[in-house]
DNA sequence: CTGAATGCAACAAACGATTGCATTGATAGT
DNA sequence: ACTATCAATGCAATCGTTTGTTGCATTCAG
């Protein structure tokens, strides 16, 4: 009969070192009060068995779960999926800033069917804490979470009286840069695409229209309400060339995908970007310098993004009542305006 | 004094409802052993305090943890950011398939740099089973825990004598596809984008020789070992063209990001795609329909990919011993070839 | 009216760690 | 030689659940 197989526990560890396991937990946490020769010992002795301590015991004895519940709401947009390119992007600074902190990423993309999806989460003790990407139409829920418990951080817009913690960039300054950019480039008559439904994108419009106003052009502008994925923009977009008369010679696009699918509709149409139409697109994602030609857009700086929110949300763990955060977005220039 | 606060456990509610933890603990899994009109008043009592059990410690008690660990190995091409769009748009399917299945997504990107990434994440208890995203340079360590630990699965190559279970396309074929078309659109001059040192790429590039071989063009083909990120590829690609004397009308990409950032390299040296130049990508990712001229790809059904990676671990952390699986790649023809 | 069957709920032992406190030896101080 | 001190380890409670076993009332057949 062999050693009776492998080492599962920390009982196990003990009585093959001959102690017991609360020493055995003390050497392998190289606590000071075990005697540095059993402490190297038992850990020679757990590297050769590999054996590593359950983590989820430590966690519910230790009473932290190690572990960041990051949380897509997919609430209007339902087509919008979560390989989303700006979800992702963000995601991943977001993995990075989380595991140089030692704590794991619980995803969940969430279609918020009844109002408990957040506490379902935040409540079941399996993360220290929340961080939402986006807030969709969810803001009731999210306010009335957030107003009993403290970690939780979301990106997104900062609307006056809203209770949550939120990081996201000035929108509505974003759609202003955007729209200056195309009226020193020469442009008079505008058209925006995007769906003012969701918040952020609504800001990003008033911005649009407030530059315009400013310049005494305010009723240059045309809105065409285009879903924030590919598949659904392009054919709106396409069509919308189709029928209309006269050409906007700037469009403001609410984000680089949606630009993305106006260049290829434009070029489909035969039109040249910049020459006859400018274009600026909403965000800096990594493809917006690949396209043809290289996308113009408002560049939102999703590392320092994902940063802040990472900051707040140990703040907020550690008790601190945070404020939010809002980021200055810049203008890109590159050759699509 | 009011009703000492919150409920924090099974045990808090039990004395609420003037029961034993136990009960609760049978009425809230809604245990046919519990008078109804028990079970009642204690799931009533429990959304009235909006309770939810702690997940934690009832997956300890169960001995399952309810999540599965997602790991980005990232060893050789370590500028290859966890947004990458390929990953990305793989971990979203991932995360709808698993939610399904009613386990949590443990996202980790891991840069090895010692041989337990691996082990430290298995062997944790924190995860009832683990996927990984491409197998990097790391196949000697996957294959070491592949051999005693089930539930792995990985999505990347299907190599001769590998240990452990992979659900990935048939890269030589996909390669071969993109080969044949373009040799049909009547290239004579072949370019191949793309760095072999990635076992999938140089399968493809493999694939791309054989049908020149077959073709008897065997002699008519350029490597340039252009890195699989947009930031990289595009200097590379764009120098080359600079360089280059003959022009291939044939150009086959490893990745559509590469194919992308050829689209505008190309683009931007005044050459017109498909006239005179034909391009063909790799993966079929959602912006390839979105780039002009939208490009011609071999497709990898990442849907169905992350379906069978999902499939095969829930069976192996059943205890089955799966095979791995191949899927088939297909051409999708636009506009770029 | 007695004894067995049945339905409910309580009890207590896990799951695998951490940690305050008690205990043990050995050394040192007087 | 006797005790005070201290370093090193063991003991046992605890984190918040689940679940096999047990015990107490009923109910019903005979």
């Amino acid at each position: 009969m062999a050693d009776q197989g492998r080492i599962r526990n920390i009982t196990d560890l003990a009585k093959l070192a001959g102690v017991s396991p609360g020493t055995v937990s003390r050497a392998l946490a190289d606590s000071q009060l075990i005697a540095k020769k059993t402490r190297d010992r038992i850990q020679q002795l757990a590297r050769e068995h590999d054996f590593r301590p359950n983590v989820m015991a430590r966690n519910l004895r230790i009473k932290r779960a190690g572990a960041i519940g990051v949380l897509i709401p997919l609430g209007h947009e339902t087509g919008q999926h979560i390989s989303d390119p700006f979800f992702m992007t963000l995601l991943g600074y977001l993995a990075d800033a989380l595991t140089e902190r030692g704590h794991d990423l619980l995803l969940s993309r969430v279609i918020p069917t009844d109002p408990g999806w957040l506490s379902r989460v935040v409540d079941s003790g399996r993360v220290d804490g929340a961080i939402l990407i986006g807030q969709s139409d969810q803001l009731a829920v999210i306010d009335s979470v957030a107003g009993r418990y403290l970690p939780l951080v979301a990106w997104g817009a900062n609307l006056p009286g809203q209770v949550h913690c939120s990081v996201g960039s000035d929108n509505r300054k974003g759609g202003e840069l955007a729209t200056r950019h195309l009226i020193e480039r020469g442009c008079r008559n505008f058209a925006f695409f995007g769906d003012p439904v969701a918040p952020e994108i609504s800001e990003r419009l008033a911005g649009a229209s407030a530059a315009l106003a400013d310049a005494g052009m305010g009723d240059a502008l045309t809105i065409l309400p285009a879903h924030l994925t590919a598949e659904t923009a392009h054919p709106t977009i396409s069509k919308w060339l189709d029928e209309t008369k006269t050409l906007p010679n700037g469009i403001i696009a609410a984000s680089d995908v949606i630009a993305m699918s106006a260049l290829r509709a434009l070029s489909e149409h035969g039109v040249s970007v910049p020459r006859e139409v400018h274009v600026v697109g909403y965000d800096d994602l990594a493809f917006a310098n690949q396209t043809v030609p290289p996308l113009t857009t408002i560049r939102q700086d999703l590392a320092a993004g994902a940063t802040h929110l990472v900051d707040l949300l140990f703040r907020r763990i550690a008790g601190e009542n945070t404020g939010s955060v809002v980021l200055e977005p810049t203008l890109v220039v590159r050759q699509s305006s």
